[in-house]
DNA sequence: ACAATTATTTCAAACGTTTGAAATGTTGTT
DNA sequence: AACAACATTTCAAACGTTTGAAATAATTGT
């Protein structure tokens, strides 16, 4: 319909002022005149005036931006945090750009890129699985643009701001639960072994057996890289002793653990009623199991979103310093079902 | 580390020549010299330059950013729907800006004014609940800026762009597939009335009943808000009546199918082994469960998504004329399982 | 040696906004 | 009437880039 889009210049022809004048009185400046600002605003109202944010953007150095790249939106530990960092940012005038880098290193270096020349203000990013350079990354702090890493542990990158679950915390809580209870098979199911959490978990999961006299027996730990047969491969091993049956097992994730008790269930195998089962997740769907496993592991992602996005606001408001480098531990909560 | 930013006059700078020679240069213009590029090129990699896009944008008027508004991104229908945008939009040079309206219509109007102070060159937007007034995101159409309203159908707003999942055809295809089946006592568990989607189903449902005779009962009909004592309450009254006992059902949803499933399994409803469900979703979950569906309506979200970025660049582009309106519909697929 | 031609570089304005400094307008005081 | 004191508005530069027109440099033909 408009042609002409609506400037401050176009503002100002229309009331016959000058560019200052509107900007000012759009801006609510002290020395402008009372009335004055009441005409611009009723016109810039009438007429639809929307600031042009690249405009602003430029003139200011700052583009009340933020970037996140995570590896995908479909696992809902990721969207889960967003929702802390979205909600916090918007409080804060900051806007939330989220790139998925598929767990594609590739694409996390084109995400990065675009958000280099798109000038956020600061970075949120949890790495791709296979991330182990971070030159794409560190072009931010070279600029003076803060990152927060998040949700997954940059190991190789040491000197950085971290905000990450405590997962061995996680994992030496549900196994103590276990041990309560009274078993002494407690067999853990890994994730990948690239996945840094994979050996956090695994320590919080030792810790737990040897501060509480249980004795460890590595027939009771096998490793999945999410792959169903790989999965059910790993449970076959771990139930491969008739002298060392687990009674219990903790999982790196529900989905696997899923899969652990679907095959069990199907092989029917004798105990497969009495052995208890913790995963991490805490997956809604878990209350629409015939037999749900006994505690599920919560690791509050929206929590870890939320610190991550509060550190991130203060290192761009430089209350903290760019190199004063932060690192928070979020801890998770066990949930015990039914 | 660098306090002087890299721009193009920096580089010009350090090059000794002007700004315009190092544009032209980095754009690869044909009237430079090949040796001038070169220079050029290494000094811009060396010195890391990085295009200032709010620069860009604003001498170019255009952002090439896609916005996209939708209720949440917890449910998987509008991430998987994503999926099928960004892929899209990166391959033809658009970078994604996800909002979320929370189906709060005030955070859907907040967003809408951001992204159009954003300047983005267009809009994908799943209505939230709440929205009959469209006049928010009307601007965007007043400013040249293009909509495509995807997902959820804008009932209220009669010229505008779609693309949505044929739900009625969904709905159709399972309401058949279940007489096929042999049933003739089939329920229809339907979403809140408010939202299209519910009638659109139901129509689905009934002709499906109708074109194969199948008599017609309005005792078979409930609907809920999603809300867990609104559904079980809905399924007490799909099977109240003894002598008009539902023998398959059909719901809007999966989750609250699987409400339905629990509620009549916890109180041993005498038929439960023989009912027959259809839900619209295909949860990955559907395999963990010990009597699980017998099909589910896969909605396509990744081609509806898709199919409205598609629509939406060639409106950018103006291959179709903004206000010839289309209307696209992705067919739904059931899927039998087992 | 000098136009004519072609290759290459630079100028300058523009995009829409912000903001300190300068200019102008209005009162009040004497 | 002169002018200080304040209120209000305007000027002008800047942010980083693009781009057609103008300027300059290099090459060619005669």
């Amino acid at each position: 319909m408009n042609n002409t889009p609506v400037t401050l210049k176009f503002l100002a022809e229309k009331l016959k002022m000058s560019v200052s004048t509107v900007s000012k009185a759009l801006n609510n400046y002290p020395t402008i005149n009372e009335y004055t600002k009441q005409r611009v605003q009723e016109m810039a109202r009438d007429l639809h005036f929307t600031p042009n944010k690249s405009a602003i953007n430029l003139k200011e150095k700052k583009s009340h931006i933020i970037g996140i790249i995570l590896p995908n939106l479909l696992d809902h530990y990721f969207t889960r945090s967003i929702y802390g960092v979205e909600q916090f940012a918007t409080q804060n005038g900051y806007n939330v750009i989220i790139s998925q880098s598929h767990d594609d290193l590739k694409k996390e270096i084109q995400s990065a890129n675009m958000l280099l020349r798109s000038r956020v203000d600061g970075l949120i990013v949890a790495i791709s699985k296979h991330t182990q350079d971070f030159s794409h990354l560190d072009q931010f702090e070279n600029m003076g643009t803060p990152v927060v890493y998040y949700a997954r542990n940059p190991s190789f990158n040491l000197s950085c701001h971290k905000v990450l679950g405590n997962t061995f915390q996680g994992c030496y809580q549900a196994t103590k639960f276990l041990i309560d209870r009274g078993h002494k098979k407690i067999a853990y199911l890994g994730g990948p072994k690239m996945i840094n959490f994979t050996h956090d978990r695994f320590n919080g999961y030792i810790n737990a057996l040897n501060d509480n006299q249980v004795p460890f027996s590595s027939e009771l730990v096998a490793y999945t890289d999410f792959d169903k047969e790989n999965t059910i491969s790993a449970i076959k091993n771990l139930f491969a002793n008739p002298e060392n049956m687990p009674t219990a097992l903790v999982a790196f994730k529900e989905p696997i653990m899923f899969d652990a008790m679907k095959y069990l269930k199907s092989i029917n195998h004798p105990d497969f009623d009495k052995i208890e089962y913790v995963g991490f997740g805490n997956t809604s769907f878990i209350s629409y199991l015939d037999s749900p496993p006994i505690a599920s592991i919560e690791e509050n992602p929206e929590s870890v979103g939320e610190n991550a996005i509060k550190l991130l606001i203060q290192l761009i408001n430089k209350e903290i310093d760019l190199h004063d480098y932060q690192k928070l531990m979020v801890d998770c909560k066990l949930i015990v079902h039914g």
